[in-house]
DNA sequence: TCAATCATATTGTCTAACAATCTGTCAATA
DNA sequence: TATTGACAGATTGTTAGACAATATGATTGA
């Protein structure tokens, strides 16, 4: 029934377009972790009613990005090394399962934009402006979602990794990483194109260990432990 | 008026017992795939406000439970075949995780838990009344996450299988496959045993892929592709 | 310094209202 | 007959205002 030309109804409700922006509000840092999300204040930011506000919270707040303090009100989650590393495990499951669906799903096109994008990444130098890096990574997790064609699991990697991206701070100013990094996509890039599903996984496992070990690291050289 | 679901209203927030109270209906099957939830009418069983009952209605939609279609209102999310199968597919992928996880994180009080809720399931015959049998299986799930100590974790597969809860009528039927089961399970827990966590996570993920054909049989069986 | 108390800010919840949108009905028309 | 259009009722989308419950910070008293 959904042909290309039907229109996106959810733009139209102020709700959903709500919670988009102040998702984005927390993802571009604009709202940082540990803030307090005062609802007078956030109502005259986004121009709602109170009621409108709560809803799109309790919206963000069970995709984990709000944590809600009865009677104290709502703050948008911190992360702790810990629940870092929970989330990292929990992400190379899912980033395992997306390379090897992709690997038997994925259409020929799909294949290829993969490989395509990964040139792309791997033509980039580390001085490249920052941006640019981060947009070609998430132009490839787009690309390996669309090919595993699943998207329940689309859905929840979305969301596991809005979380994650509040650790980019740390992860940012370790770019010196890239090239390792590189190396470890490139394992990955490999198997999908010899149509080994499983070892697609584990080395996407393997990158995403890799990237939490970064990010455990950083939390000891910052000492940024929260009580 | 009161119906059984009605609140009455004392310790946590109203709010955060409204969401359990909406959604242990919709899991108990009081509210079935499909169904509207229409304003009014919802208030009126619980006994709450528009607003909080919006607000509840914004957060089961995010989990995943309600689909939200604008200006038509919620309904409970029915699974399609497809859905299904991709619920499955990423439940495998997180319970082999919880399976790997326990096997190198639990402690021996944990995993002996574990071993006794096994035998306890063991000794269930196919006859014994249902009811005791998901008991079982929950207790299972339950010590299992526990042992993988990864509250990111517990939260994805407990939001997972609630969606997938709505299968049960589908699965329960086909109930002469328990000694199947068992045995599946079975390999889980001696490869937990062993100690071997890739082992455990493999035959987990054997498991649910098994789960998951008896679902799919059954959808062509009866027939029960919607439109 | 510490503890009790109070004032204020903020959240939790309810009611009422109106605009926008959907649904079904029924007559008018080709 | 089948399609169109218009209309009425129901439901959702959104706002505003109110009040009680709770948290926070300052003040006072010992």
């Amino acid at each position: 029934m959904t042909s290309k030309y039907a229109l996106d109804r959810e733009d139209l409700t102020l709700n959903a377009r709500l919670v988009r922006g102040l998702r984005e509000a927390i993802l571009s840092g604009d709202l940082k972790g540990g803030a307090r999300l005062v609802e007078r204040e956030m109502t005259e930011m986004f121009g709602v009613s109170r009621g409108l506000l709560r809803e799109a919270i309790q919206t963000l707040a069970s995709e984990g990005l709000i944590t809600l303090v009865p009677h104290k009100g709502p703050v948008v989650t911190l992360l702790g090394r810990e629940e870092a590393a929970q989330l990292y495990r929990v992400r190379g499951a899912l980033e395992g399962l997306a390379c090897s669906e992709f690997t038997q799903r994925a259409s020929d096109e799909q294949r290829q934009e993969l490989f395509d994008i990964f040139a792309r990444l791997e033509a980039m130098v580390v001085k490249e402006e920052p941006n640019a890096l981060v947009e070609a990574k998430n132009d490839f997790y787009r690309c390996l979602l669309n090919g595993a064609a699943n998207e329940v699991l689309e859905l929840m990697f979305t969301q596991l990794n809005n979380r994650i991206v509040q650790l980019r701070r740390l992860t940012l100013s370790a770019s010196g990483r890239f090239p390792d990094t590189l190396k470890e996509i490139g394992r990955v890039v490999n198997a999908i194109r010899a149509g080994d599903g499983r070892r697609a996984r584990d080395m996407a496992e393997a990158h995403v260990a890799a990237a939490a070990e970064v990010v455990q690291r950083r939390f000891s050289e910052l000492d940024l432990d929260k009580e």
